[in-house]
DNA sequence: CTCTGTTTATA
DNA sequence: AAGGTATAAACAGAGT
């Protein structure tokens, strides 16, 4: 039976966590007075408090701290305790250790390292021989029974609907099921390393040392959310809901008839209105084989239209408006809009370190990860996001990380040069691909400057991943370039014959993918190729470009989560560091008008300096400022 | 209400 | 025989 125990004095919880050097803990929550009907709000910590702290240092023990119950004498001030426990040198296990993370940050607490998150370790061990665990399957309370092959006290149970802070401190019942997650989570740290040991030390090393001092990094992002511009959201509101009133009007005026194209013209109607009635010719399908009408079939159609039927282009370039004015007052208006946090007026997305199969983050509620930049934004979505008062944006963005760590992988001697000697890639590439001087290349003025730079660029953008002739074609032709199949089969393999490298690492990386049906980073994290072996051609197809892929845009996670865990280090020392993003190879702050140039510094030293002994192509982060997302101005 | 498919925004 | 890969969100349409 186990050990539960109820503490009485903050001394009580120091004498259980006496020289202890492995203790996980647990927090209960619940909402302020203002918010308690509302859904969720007790794990926001801007509508919430912390209720309770459980810890546990040995299996079958805890011991539960009261720090807020209602109606009871038996409450503690563990600010100290936990500022003390925070800054130990103790391994501090954590179920979700973002969310503790998140509440000491709103206690001004940064919990130092070394850290362990039991969720992410969850997530980073293997579910089957072929399959790794994913988001769903990795709560504490579907683990444990699958797991420690015994049941967990369910919250709606013990509450009753209640909030925990109405709970009986006194009660078993209430000390039993605080203590218990702490006491499991404690237990599946073993279990995890066990298992890690056993068949995938790597994977120990990379819960220790990225996943789970990242995650401390994810609770500050969304603690200190992001600030907006409410009033001129709203103003965009109303003008893209004009703007899309007068294009739909167009559009009837065009076809004459109440054709119904709802929000996005890819209804059924729609389709059968532009293939039928209209007759025009379908020059794509989709994947699953029916007509598409997507912006690539229009600019196909566009193409046919001018030579056979020029009256239907002004439909085209109708519906091309729609979509877009759609798109962005759907997605990112009305959706940042019913984003935005009641009690402290900004978003705070939710970041999931390990939501994606290669060791990117996933951004949702909303996706911050994927706002319009300024060329393709009539709008200004991105001048929604303000720098909050007294504040000014700091941006880094890891320059060109995918391409720096695929001339690691592939050792090509030009593109290392290129980048030792902080040479311009793109001026390389055109230099490869048209067997032209290196100083033609870069020569802004030279014929073709402009083409054959956009063509390098999307070469470098593909070509690592296995980009095809037809591929590169279809990307060129969506920039405003018509290349034949033959011209682009020529210039891919003028890159090919150029960077002789590339291919030999494609080739290699391929077949130990066949070989060993996994892909790794440069640290060992580890992705199940599920398809390599398919009977079918072109799935198989598929999964070895995820070989060549995984590699490259997985270690640039690596790098990123790194640099994210040496930031952290400083924040100690520097706390008005308030990191608020992260878009893939870009990390977004927001600090002090007069620390600006302190924290550029900073931060730039912790995202260009050497993320592993071996890695030897130099990193280069490049900074801006601003007081708005979209307005933000590089600093040199 | 859930599921699949289509489309479109980013790195 | 010929898809760079990694995502999230909104909408359409069908089924429970």
């Amino acid at each position: 039976m186990e050990k539960y125990i109820l503490a009485k004095s903050a001394e009580d919880v120091k004498e259980y966590l006496f020289n202890a050097d492995i203790i996980s803990f647990d927090f209960e929550t619940a909402p302020n007075d203002a918010y308690r009907d509302e859904a969720m709000a007790a794990v926001d910590p801007h509508k919430a408090h912390i209720v309770g702290v459980s810890f546990s240092v040995d299996e079958g023990t805890g011991i539960y701290a009261p720090i807020a119950h209602k109606n009871t004498e038996f409450n503690i001030d563990m600010l100290e305790v936990l500022r003390e426990f925070a800054g130990s040198e103790a391994v501090k296990i954590a179920h979700n250790l973002a969310f503790e993370a998140m509440f000491l940050y709103a206690n001004n607490i940064l919990i130092n390292p070394p850290v362990y998150d039991t969720m992410l370790a969850a997530m980073m061990t293997l579910k089957t021989k072929t399959e790794f665990r994913n988001l769903a399957d990795s709560g504490l309370k579907t683990i444990v029974p699958q797991l420690l092959h015994t049941g967990l006290p369910k919250f709606t149970e013990v509450t009753e609907g209640r909030h925990f802070d109405e709970l009986n401190p006194e009660d078993y019942e209430t000390i039993r099921y605080a203590c218990a997650d702490s006491d499991y989570a404690l237990q599946l740290y073993h279990v995890f390393n066990t298992w890690f040991d056993k068949y995938l030390p790597k994977h120990r090393w990379i819960v220790e040392n990225i996943e789970s001092p990242t995650a401390i990094f994810v609770g500050l992002m969304k603690y200190n959310g992001v600030s907006v511009d409410k009033s001129l959201m709203y103003q965009k509101q109303f003008e893209a809901g004009e703007k899309i009133l007068e294009i739909h009007n167009e559009i009837k005026k065009f076809t004459g008839k109440d054709i119904d194209i709802g929000a996005n013209a890819s209804t059924d109607a729609f389709k059968k209105y532009l293939y039928e009635d209209l007759k025009l010719p379908v020059l794509k399908t989709t994947a699953k084989y029916r007509a598409a009408a997507d912006e690539e079939s229009l600019i196909l159609l566009k193409d046919w239209c001018e030579k056979n039927k020029p009256g239907t282009l002004p439909l085209l370039e109708l519906i091309h408006e729609y979509r877009k004015w759609n798109k962005i007052k759907s997605t990112y208006i009305d959706g940042f809009l019913d984003a935005v946090n009641g009690a402290t007026g900004k978003i705070h997305t939710s970041f999931f370190q390990l939501g994606t199969d290669t060791g990117r983050f996933a951004s949702r509620t909303p996706n911050l990860q994927n706002m319009p930049r300024k060329d393709n934004d009539p709008v200004g979505i991105r001048s929604f996001l303000v720098a909050s008062e007294g504040h000014i944006f700091v941006d880094f963005d890891f320059s060109q990380i995918e391409l720096r760590v695929g001339s690691w992988y592939c050792r090509d001697k030009k593109m290392l040069e290129t980048y030792i000697n902080d040479g311009d890639i793109h001026a390389q590439t055109t230099s490869v691909i048209y067997n032209i001087p290196f100083d033609e290349a870069v020569d802004k003025n030279a014929p073709h400057y402009k083409e054959q730079r956009s063509i390098a660029k999307n070469c470098n953008f593909g070509v690592f991943y296995g980009l095809f002739p037809n591929g590169l074609m279809r990307n060129l032709k969506k920039a405003g370039i018509d290349k034949t199949k033959q011209e682009c089969g020529e210039i891919i393999q003028n890159l090919k014959d150029g960077y002789p490298m590339l291919s030999s690492w494609q080739e290699a990386t391929k077949n130990e993918a066949m070989n060993t049906g996994y892909s790794e980073t440069a640290f060992g994290r580890r992705r199940i190729l599920k398809g390599i072996y398919s009977p079918e051609m072109g799935t198989r197809s598929y999964w070895q470009r995820c070989a060549l892929n995984t590699p490259i845009q997985g270690t640039a996670a690596d790098i990123l989560k790194l640099a994210m865990v040496r930031i952290l280090e400083k924040i100690r020392e520097y706390p008005y560091i308030k990191p608020l993003l992260t878009i893939h190879d870009e990390i977004l702050f927001e600090v002090p008008i007069d620390k600006k140039d302190k924290a550029c510094n900073i931060i730039k030293e912790c995202m260009e300096k050497n993320p592993f002994s071996g890695f030897d192509v130099p990193l280069k982060a490049e900074g801006a400022v601003g007081f708005s997302f979209g307005d933000m101005e590089e600093i040199i």
